[in-house]
RNA sequence: GCGGUCAUAGCUCAGUGGAUUAGAGCAACUGCCUUCUAAGCAGUGGGUCGGGGGUUCGAGUCCCUCUGGCCGCGCCA
């Protein structure tokens, strides 16, 4: 499973003496004994546990009777992994022969250096990505953060468990708001203020047409508003090709995405494609089509034609086109999926896209097995991030938040942070702005991303405790030790040197990199990295507090040395695998 | 109304296929800078894991139910 890293994982399959007491009173393989043994770092009952209670059921015995006859059966040579096994109620405790773990987990290290821990999980296999894709001519708020966080992450993470990753902003410059935004624009726009402040000015333009339209109340007015209806009437005319609507579009899209892009560079986030929906407009006929020969769509009495999902359990309709004959979202969407199978034929295509969207991802995914694409898609959701004081976002009555807003108090609150410190501008502000961004992408992959969260500056902005700087931080010591070292990073380590439980724990956690990058891309989660490196650091700060590194002698002094160059080096990659980047001095 | 999702310490959250004594961070309190960066470390207090049933030798974790929050439910994306 773990081809070159995860050295711990193939010694438990490969300890022989193990897995033959193993095979001879349960028949069990090394395979499945490696799957159900556990890493119990700390516990002064073992450091390595096997429960027997799943083997009770299917062997008929206690589970305290199979851990004693194991632990009996079992004897280790000097060459093994573990020392002893000692059964205790039923589980298995071993404890490991320090020296040889040692040696194994660095030994792997020095092999793989900057790549440690990665995988060859998803070799030969494609993902395409879809996240952050805003909508154009609206403001990039604090609202994108989590699916282009979230998308961003996967990306790395993906790729580093050997996928070959297609990230796709799936921008939203298509559909009815760009209708919206030119009726507004034709009544009450101008052209000098847009250029000067695109974005706000486009964005004011929005909210006056849901305000004059009178859709900024909790109730939606009844059907058939006039301006809605015209707005429809624009989208339509972009959607057959005029001329004059259509470079109003252009220039509105062209002058948002230089405002993107901006903001995309502050997060230091990227992509292979930017395909947004209106590169499709050309392609959707042929879902359409698709549909039909299927026997699946179905024409409405007011002329709209949809898909009917009612034996599926979704009691509603997929709508594929409206009844005056534009195309939505879902159109769109599908349009997309086919040519990302025809272009790439990914194993997997994933949806970093909010929990709101659920039932539409359902549909979605539905209506894409009955038209017979074969992509496994799945919809990676995130619960809202909301105001404590208002509630949901709403672009369309204009109580927003900047996400470049926050980048930017990010960066001022850490550089009032670093007032009176010795550094100069430019240092202050590398500084500024890797602690500063990096706070606000942690503090927000941090947590599951299914839990809502509510916009708090303090907390978005934390710089103590589990947080991007407690990690950057380890990072920036760890490394200034090296620096004053002039450690020599080809050195090799020392075998048969005793180690302080500070040196073990260090290696513990180190040799279950690429346990939780496994977990973290199997589950879209990259929470569990977060969470992960921040066990890891709060491991090496102890050792850091506890075990004066440069006072040492040697032998030790080099193997120290040796576990501080493998800390920062996992550090920094995992930071980057979160996009946060890491600082020599802070 | 129907469907989805969440509920763990005062606050914000971890808790990976059930399994040895439920963990962090923040906040509060007590200590620690002449020794590799105090954005740090050590310690103290703080939890009937929303309520109630069930399955199991064993449930924060699985099932049912109730309560509460959030989200969604055809021409928006």
């Amino acid at each position: 499973m773990f081809e070159r890293t995860g050295l711990l994982m193939n010694f438990y399959t490969a300890d022989k003496a193990l897995s033959e007491a193993a095979d001879i009173l349960y028949s069990l393989t090394g395979e499945e004994l490696s799957s159900m043994i556990k890493f119990t770092p700390g516990d002064p009952k073992g450091d390595v546990v096997l429960p027997c209670f799943s083997l009770a059921k299917s062997r008929k015995k206690s589970p305290g009777v199979i851990s004693g006859e194991l632990a009996n059966k079992v004897s280790f040579g000097s060459d093994s992994l573990f020392l002893k096994a000692e059964s205790v109620g039923g589980y298995l405790n071993f404890f490991l022969n320090y020296e040889k773990f040692a040696e194994g987990v660095v030994g792997d290290f020095l092999l793989m250096k900057e790549t440690y821990g990665s995988l060859s999980l998803g070799a030969g296999k494609k993902v395409v990505i879809d996240y952050s894709s805003p909508n154009i001519a609206k403001p990039f708020s604090i609202g994108h953060l989590r699916s282009t966080n979230i998308g961003a992450s996967l990306r790395n993470i993906l790729s580093f468990a050997g996928y070959e990753v297609i990230g796709d902003n799936h921008l939203g410059d298509w559909g009815t708001q760009f209708g919206k935004l030119i009726y507004a624009y034709i009544n009450w726009g101008d052209r000098e203020k847009i250029e000067k402040d695109p974005i706000k000015e486009l964005l004011a333009l929005y909210v006056k047409f849901h305000d004059e339209a009178g859709l900024l109340g909790d109730e939606r007015p009844e059907k058939g508003n006039e301006l809605e209806e015209s707005a429809r009437g624009y989208f339509k005319r972009l959607e057959e090709g005029d001329p004059e609507i259509t470079a109003l579009w252009k220039w509105i899209r062209d002058i948002s995405l230089k405002d993107f892009q901006r903001v995309y560079d502050m997060l230091g986030v990227s992509f292979e494609e930017i395909l947004g929906e209106s590169f499709y407009n050309d392609k959707m006929q042929e879902i359409i089509d698709l549909a039909e020969s299927c026997g699946i769509l179905e024409k409405d009495t007011d002329g709209s034609e949809l898909v009917r999902l009612d034996k599926f359990g979704i009691d509603t309709p997929l709508l594929l086109r409206k009844k005056d004959g534009a195309s939505l979202y879902a159109t769109r969407d599908l349009a997309a999926l086919l040519y990302r199978e025809r272009r790439w034929a990914p194993e997997k295509i994933l949806y970093v896209v909010g929990e709101e969207q659920r039932l539409y991802f359902n549909q979605l995914f539905e209506t894409a097995n009955l038209l017979g694409f074969k992509s496994k898609c799945e919809h990676v959701s995130f619960g809202l991030m909301t105001l404590p004081s208002e509630g949901k976002f709403s672009t369309r009555k204009g109580n927003v938040i900047f996400l470049e807003d926050v980048l930017k108090e990010a960066h001022d609150r850490v550089k009032a942070f670093l007032d009176g410190r010795d550094l100069d501008e430019e240092a202050k502000n590398n500084i500024a702005d890797a602690v500063g961004i990096g706070a606000v992408k942690y503090n927000d992959l941090s947590q599951n991303r299914k839990k809502t969260v509510a916009f708090d500056w303090n907390k978005m902005l934390a710089m103590d405790g589990n947080s991007s700087p407690y990690l950057q931080y380890g990072y920036s010591r760890a490394r200034a030790i090296l620096r004053k070292a002039n450690f020599d990073f080809s050195a090799s380590w020392n075998t048969g040197v005793d180690l302080l439980d500070e040196e073990r724990n260090l290696i513990n956690k180190l040799s279950s990199f690429h346990m939780v990058v496994e977990s973290a891309s199997a589950q879209f989660y990259p929470h569990l990295l977060a969470t992960w490196l921040f066990e890891l650091t709060q491991i090496f700060t102890a050792f850091y507090t506890n075990v004066k590194v440069l006072a040492s002698e040697e032998p030790y002094r080099q193997n120290r040395l040796m576990l501080i160059d493998f800390y920062s080096s996992v550090v920094k990659r995992g930071l980057a695998l979160l996009g946060i980047s890491v600082l020599e001095e802070m």
